[in-house]
DNA sequence: TACGTTCAAGAGCAGTGCTCTCGTTTTTTG
DNA sequence: CAAAAAACGAGAGCACTGCTCTTGAACGTA
């Protein structure tokens, strides 16, 4: 996104075609190494042994590593909204709630799974000194978005949730206020509360079993995932 | 525990008091920098340079910086879990399950907001090249071990639990084994599935708010959490 | 052709974790 | 009590990091 504001999308000198193969070059040589050695130990100077270019010419690309992270950080939350929203998609009957919902959330920790050091960069702990700019909030929302309309579906399907409900005090109702600015979807109170619960249970099951809190204390990940999926699709009423 | 294991616990001679002191003062020092700049950025040097010692000699005290970070682990581990420990304790009707499960997730989350930084090193993303090694265990157990006291006591209470429950296949069960061998608390397969979500939603919640997850979606974190806690609160058939 | 921009390369700075050596001090042993 | 042994702090040094600045060549434009 940052490359499409300063040089123009089409490159028609030979000098930006070649600065655009370099930056994606860059690009895909830190990802390799992201994947390879996590986000904390990702360095510049190996990025640019790796295309054979001395460091300092990378910083004509990438003025910082914080801005290659940056990059890293868009493309991953891409990645994995790419991934959910394909899943879902994928359900050809967009009445089945439930086939809907287990899809997104196999999505999920299929690609946490399979890119574990990307998931850490973008559900982790931040990066020290480095705090993700404004920029990757689209890309960030795209899994929040998926869960939102299916619970909208769900709603104007007249689905009743399958778990109690409280009462929604008033300063709970103004703070889910900020989602409600952020879309437009139909969904009430206590709905939009399940669904940040099941959006928070589901983020922090994957969180615990990748980064180890799950260690010796539940055996079977797999099993006990599709438990935990199946629950939540029945307190939201998806079954 | 490591300094226990090569030092006797009674410093005898001035000698191993002095190192005891100093090895004291070094986890202070790093434990202060640690709140500072979190532990991606924390520097054996910069230890050294306020205990106004070179470098070299910290070398003595913790062979490499992984042996310092294990030692702060478990002393946050440690401060997390007796911050939970004692908020269950201080509520003096054991019967007031819901009190008792309203302190404790309020104790984890004060903390957690407290300690930022303790916190990303305890549940945040690893350490790159740095695997927790087993000696953290017992600390890291004593919150998961609140938690399933609280669901033994609901159960011999015959409190039943305030959401739907599914059967739970023979995986799950099989799954679950792992937990039943590192207790012998009496829960049973469904409550345990339904106290093991909870756990995972509380740190998911935690780490979602921050880790900066719920910026603009959730307008006032203290409200939602108390919501939160609430829901699950009559989830777990507490109140 | 001439000018201004862009580029890769290299040197260099300040910082890091960590190792090794070297005298000195303290503890243990004979 | 004296000698051997262990522990210690200090310093130099290695390989690495992010990043900056300068230099000379290649390129785009007019």
């Amino acid at each position: 996104m940052m490359a499409a504001m300063t040089t123009t999308s089409a490159p028609r000198t030979a000098r930006e075609h070649a600065r655009a193969e370099l930056t994606r070059a860059i690009l895909a040589s830190a990802r390799r190494q992201l994947a390879e050695v996590g986000p904390a130990a990702l360095s510049v100077r190996a990025v640019a042994r790796d295309l054979g270019m001395v460091s300092s010419a990378t910083y004509r690309y990438f003025r910082s590593r914080d801005e290659l992270l940056t990059a890293l950080l868009i493309e991953a939350y891409d990645e994995i909204g790419e991934a959910v929203e394909s899943a879902d998609a994928a359900v050809n009957d967009r009445g089945e709630l439930a086939a809907r919902w287990r899809a997104i959330c196999h999505a999920v920790r299929d690609w946490a799974v399979g890119n574990p050091h990307e998931y850490a960069l973008l559900y982790g702990s931040p990066v020290p000194g480095y705090a993700a700019p404004e920029t990757t909030i689209p890309a960030a929302s795209r899994v929040p978005l998926a869960l939102l309309a299916l619970a909208h579906d769900a709603e104007v399907a007249g689905r009743a949730l399958g778990a109690p409900t409280l009462p929604v005090p008033e300063a709970e109702h103004a703070a889910l206020g900020g989602i409600r600015s952020l879309t437009d979807f139909t969904i009430s109170d206590q709905r939009l509360v399940r669904s940040l619960l099941a959006w928070t249970t589901l983020f922090g099951h994957v969180s615990m079993e990748l980064f180890g809190h799950m260690y010796r204390g539940v055996l079977d990940y797999d099993a006990h995932f599709a438990h935990v999926v199946e629950t939540l699709a029945g307190d939201l009423g998806l079954v």
